[in-house]
Formats: structure tokens, sequence, C-alpha cells
DNA sequence: CGAATTCTTGATACCGATCAATAGATGTGG
DNA sequence: CCACATCTATTGATCGGTATCAAGAATTCG
């Protein structure tokens, strides 16, 4: 866990500093929100257990999904800019997190140089993040964003040493669409064609992909 | 200029040493690269002079434009993830930036504070901004977008003492509809209509907005 | 178990893409 | 500085992919 969230390594005084840092757990219930919008900011947070949206909510009630957090990402960093956060996050199940007080993980980022490093590397990855969020949205038809979006998934899995072809997913088709930019019953359709292609397999929330390389080629 | 690019209190001596760290500058031709994908991270730069776009190349050949960087604006905070560069950054017209090696940088943020906390800053409005870009792909339509687009450039050189009603615009249509996920025909479509309403004039490249009430109320 | 939410599937409508042709702008070399 | 070639913008006609509307089935959760 500690591998994929803090890739760093820190000497013995160091890792006692930061372990007391990160001392804190908060658990959220399904649907409770971590943090809103506007909120000030005062953590960052690591994902221990379960899984968060986070989403940007328009003015007119328009809800866009921006971002899906598994265990080991780093969450809140949407805060750093203006001292409150630009989104909420929400628990897509019940969920546990490490609350990291920003004051105190910024002094320690200060005194100790691959932590500062990684700290961009976190900040610098969450950019790159929704620059790739963008080119699905941007440049992709519905059926290439879901493939892509599996594809996504089943990476991350992949490095956080689950199954990569096999995984439930907590979000509901409407959560998928509103991260994809499309309708959930187009989501559906396309969860019925790769079905249909031999693709993959679903039953309710849990996804079987059958053919990575077929859903690559898409 | 210094008050978009770097808006901190810093002391005499200090202030010394940022120039330094900034001395350089850089020209580049419309149409150039900045820096391109897979560059070695080295260095960020501000906008001094001109307009770039970022965008990110997929491995088909299809080109989604990420950002839109006006004077003031920095550029290259997408590299300190991995240590290469995630997208291209192209001038829209002959421009010139000032280039500021990050090893040197970073040590100055070291050393001085509000300097640091100024680098977070920058790295979290990245995050937003594309948290922004993210909804308008995601939920808007056509007209909306366009509208938005023009809105959020209207606000930007309002910030930076520019007219927010008449401005010249050096991207296409085509990269307008690029970072807009529509097509080039579908911008001139919109502004003709705008046109229509009494929205706004336009004359090749040149844009005066009429109505900004009317624009945001679309 | 039972109510409520979520999912699937079908029929239809509409927005924006595509194809196409003309007009206008920009830049280059004579 | 003009003439030509190229790139860019506008506008129209048509097509197709997704949204929308609707109904029923499956799943989830209290």
């Amino acid at each position: 866990m500690r591998s994929i969230c803090l890739p760093v390594d820190l000497e013995l005084p160091d890792l006692d500093r930061l372990d007391a840092i990160v001392g804190t757990r908060r658990s959220v219930r399904r649907g409770d929100a971590l943090y809103r919008a506007d909120d000030a900011f005062q953590s960052l947070y690591a994902v221990r257990s379960g899984s968060f949206k986070t989403v940007v909510v328009h003015r007119d009630g328009g809800e866009q999904v921006t971002g899906l957090f598994l265990p080991g990402d780093p969450l809140g960093l949407d805060g750093v800019c203006h001292d409150a956060h630009a989104c909420d996050a929400v628990a897509l199940e019940d969920s546990s997190v490490c609350v990291i007080p920003f004051a105190l993980f910024d002094a320690f980022c200060h005194d100790v140089k691959p932590m500062q490093r990684h700290f961009y590397r976190m900040m610098g990855s969450a950019i790159v993040r929704e620059s790739n969020l963008l080119m699905v949205l941007g440049t992709m038809t519905a059926e290439q964003r879901v493939a892509a979006f599996l594809l996504n998934l089943s990476e991350r899995f992949r490095t956080r040493g689950y199954s990569p072809t096999a995984f439930s997913l907590r979000m509901t088709r409407e959560e998928m669409g509103s991260y994809l930019g499309i309708k959930l019953e187009t989501v559906s359709r396309m969860f019925s064609k790769f079905q249909k292609d031999g693709l993959l397999e679903t039953q309710g929330k849990s996804i079987h992909l059958l053919d990575l390389e077929g859903l690559a080629r898409i």
C-alpha cells in the first residue's frame, strides 16, 4: 500500500515523523462527502480502502464527475490552489482515508527533499490525468470512451496487485456516463455491445474483461 | 506583468536572485514548439508576449488542444510529473517566454516560503483550470461551449488590463474546435449565430463582444 | 423480504459531424 | 507591391451517433 502511496525511500527518523503526520484515519460512508467545494483546504488525503469520485457542480445543478480514486490515490490536491477545495469528493462505497494535515506535510516536504519531489509528482500526475481525460472527452466516440475507461481501470488495478481483468465497479452507469461525457443509457448500450462481441462479461457491478487487446483496438 | 506572473511580495535580495534565475529569454516563431511531449523536463516558462496552445497527440494522430496560454501564464507544469513533458506547447503567433530552470527555481522555492506557496498555487490552478474544461466538454452544448470559451477569454484579458470586449484571437477555428471538443464548422456556425443575435461581431481573427450578459445566459 | 434505485432495451428526435463548394485571408516570391 | 498559391472561414445539404422518452427487468439495500 505504501509503495503506491509513497514510493519514496525514507530513512528511519523521517519515516517516524511522517507516520506521526499521517496518523489520523477517517471513515466515510457511501454517498457522504469527504469534503465539498469551498470547504477550507486543510488536509490532503490518501484513499485507504473503498473508492471516491470527485464532482464539479455547475451553478444550474449540472454535475460533472472529474475523477475516480482508488486505494492509494491521493485526494484533495484541488485545494492547494485557493485555500479552498474546488470540487466535492464523495465516497462510492463505505471507505476510509488517511488524513494528512497540509501544514505539517508541507513542513516535512521542506525538510526532506525526496518527499518534496514526490509531492511535485503527485501534483503533476493530477494534471496529466486530467489532460488524458480531456483527450477522451474531446476526441473519442462513446464506444471508445467506455473502452478507454475500462482499460484505464484495468491498468490501475493491475499496478495495485489486483486482477486487471475481473473487478467490481461501485459507480453507477450514470456516474460513469458523467465521467465520460455521455448518458447512462449509452454506457449501458456499450456494455451490452461489448458483451455481444465477446470482449467482456458483466453482472451488475462486477466486470470481467475477456479481451484487453480487443478493447484496445476500438 | 510581474503582478500576474509572480504575485508574491519578495524582499530585495530574493528578488535579485529570482531575476538571475529567470534571466534567460527565448523567442518562438508561430507554429514552432516551445517543447514537445517526451522532451526532458528542465525548465518552466512564463509567457512574455504572444500566445501558446498545448496539445496532446494520440497514437493515431488525433490531436486535442488542452490549453491556451496568454502573457503571464505559466507553461510547462505538465513536465513536473515524470521528468518529461506530457504535451506539446506550440506558439500561436511569434512569441517569447521567460525560461525558468526548474532545479534553480526549486532550490529558490525551498529557501523562500512565499515563493514555494506561489508555486503550489500555480500547480493547483492548472488542476482547477482543467477541471473546468472537463465540465465544459462533459456537460455543455456546442453553443454553450463557444460562449463559455469567449467569456473565459474576456475575463482573462480583463485581469491582464486589456479590453475584455475587443481582442484578437490567434487560434484557428479548428484549434478552437479541438479545445472545445467540436468541429471547426460548428465553431464557425456558432460565431455566425451569435453575430446574428447581436451578441458579438467578428472580422477574421478579431472579436468584439457586444453583450457579455447575453453570452452568460446561454 | 420489499421498496427504491439502478439497469437494460426499444423507438424516435435532434444536434453536431461530415461532405462539398465558395469566399476570404494570409503569406511568398517575383 | 502585386499576383498567385495556400491556408482558413463560411455556408448549405445530408447523414449518423447520442440524447431523449418510455417501459419493464434486475439489483441493491434497509
